[in-house]
DNA sequence: TTGTACGCGTTATCAC
DNA sequence: GTGATAACGCGTACAA
């Protein structure tokens, strides 16, 4: 039923039950100095009396802050995303603050005005975003601190990421290494990360004097994944080897491969990006780079206290990622 | 960097350069009423040129409402949650709510207190827990709207979830058509929906004359999945077809008996509950039931505003779990 | 239609 | 060490 909302306990009542004013109350509960015996007694009393407990929304009212900041990703489904909620979760309870979640994947039309809305209800932001280069000034001018996942730092807004150019170029040195020639980059054009992935790529390749072939799927999504194997590996020149935008597009791809009489990794080896849990799980299982997202999660929110304490300068982080080998990458079997 | 935080303009500021008063101003963002043309258009152009905003803090101080929900989970990587969260942040969006989220994974026990905290931020709250029976109090006490995952109402707290009891029926019901008998549980026990999961499953097979074989793994994991097939299937007494409590374990499951050596389907049925995205990407296809989670999400939501607006009295709504047949479960091969 | 004035619950700034 | 009291920015009677 809806509660009758009987109005909690304010310091006022406290104050009246303890017989002292409003201001020692609040000194009280925040800690700041010590009092007589006496007064800390009736205060100790009163307030688990009245089970007053501070009204967080008035304080923030005087102070200025909410001790809540929000985070805004892609789509919570993709596992990447996950895994950077989780790190930011369990930092903010360390550090004694609120995530306000928003999951902007299925309208991000309205963003620029929806992170305006946010930022007045928050200390700060963690942002994922898809949002052109030119309007990342969009961030800056929120007027609170924000991290951002990507290059933001010439518009003065902090940010965190994983090395994307040399996860992709220790993926294309391990292919190459397995003696394939014919590799291919199934790409994610729309996202942020993609660009510096097939570069990374395309410095391996090019390296051993190759050059890759490229693709495009139109969401980094398991049924994306599935749908591109048509496109990849039924034209004339079939590659050997495959390296996926992320791993959800990998899973799709290889299952759908496997189901048209593809196997994997004998005739074509599939590669991924982030590690997520499944990539272990999957048959073959998967060869990936583990992007740290947790640790990202984790970092980004640490910074982003940082910066709302003032403690830190805008800069660029920058983690480092681990190769995964698994077994779907593999010297081809000539037939 | 800190940003200089240039105080943003309040209400007395539009009202200034508007030549208004403030209650006019107040009246004119919330579009209560209208004005005579002149002064409307003074407020417009008054708003814009100062970037106006309202204050929600300001505002929540006087109406005591937040537009803020809390949706609390038990782990944001278990993509059974990941769709809880996906519909309750779509439904929230539509209905201009925000969503504080909070992920208790690693620390349960502190689980009453953060409520407590959590409840002054919010309208109200989406609460998954494992929190027992007999606590269920806690939440009513809050003295804020609350929808539980979960039978709650004997407590006059508002639940939503799916069938289990009949969904587990359902999966019996399918392995022993196709000719299982010696068929076990791998159930997870402090897990909320376990023992209805575990009744359905009896249920079914008592009408055809049969007892479950139980076990039970001490995390609701794909890693946990992977620990069970020692004692599982190795004992004297292999099952023909396993039931887990839920996708995660089933896919770990699975993958650890084919390891083993154990062909799935052949030689034993796995089946899981919830229905995630993976469970059509593992080799073999994993048979399921649909329980519905983004649906729930959005149902929660959806409740729990009308619970919040007083247009709803507590009660139980119950999801129809789908079944998904796949490739995991099938007649057995005798050998 | 518009203005005046008060209050929401807390913290900060002075006095004492 | 403690108490008055003025903010914080907004909504809303009540009066005009």
């Amino acid at each position: 039923m809806a509660p009758t909302t009987p109005r909690p306990p304010t310091m006022r009542d406290v104050a009246r039950t303890a017989g002292v004013s409003t201001a020692t109350v609040s000194r009280y509960v925040n800690g700041l100095q010590r009092f007589t015996e006496a007064t800390e007694a009736r205060l100790r009393e009163a307030i688990d009396q009245l089970g007053f407990t501070v009204d967080p929304v008035a304080r923030s009212m005087i102070t200025g802050r909410t001790h809540t900041v929000a985070v805004v990703i892609l789509d919570i489904r993709n596992p990447h995303f996950t895994g950077i909620v989780k790190g930011a979760n369990r930092k903010a309870q360390q550090l004694g603050y609120n995530l306000l979640f928003v999951d902007t994947g299925e309208r991000q039309s309205a963003e620029a005005g929806m992170l305006r809305e946010l930022s007045r209800r928050v200390d700060g932001l963690i942002v994922s975003s898809r949002m052109p280069d030119a309007d990342l000034s969009t961030l800056r001018d929120l007027d609170k601190p924000v991290v951002f996942f990507g290059r933001a730092s010439q518009v003065g807004v902090h940010s965190v990421s994983a090395d994307g150019r040399s996860a992709a170029a220790m993926l294309g040195r391990h292919l190459i290494d397995l003696g394939h020639r014919r590799i291919a980059y199934l790409g994610y054009g729309a996202a942020r990360w993609d660009a510096e992935r097939k570069a990374g790529l395309t410095d391996a390749l090019r390296e051993a004097g190759l050059e890759p072939m490229f693709f495009s799927a139109d969401s980094p999504t398991l049924e994306a994944g599935e749908k591109s194997v048509g496109e990849v590996l039924m034209g004339s020149a079939r590659p050997d080897a495959v390296v996926c935008y992320n791993d959800m597009l990998a899973l799709g791809f290889m299952k759908q491969a496997q189901a048209a009489g593809v196997r994997v990794p004998e005739q074509v080896s599939v590669a991924g990006f982030d590690d997520i849990p499944f990539a272990r799980f999957s048959t073959p299982t998967l060869t990936t780079v583990d992007m740290q997202s947790e640790a990202m999660g984790e970092l980004a929110l640490e910074r982003l206290i940082e910066l709302i304490d003032g403690t830190l300068d805008a800069s660029e982080e920058m983690l480092k990622p681990r190769l995964v080998l698994r077994q779907s990458t593999a010297a081809k079997v000539r037939t």
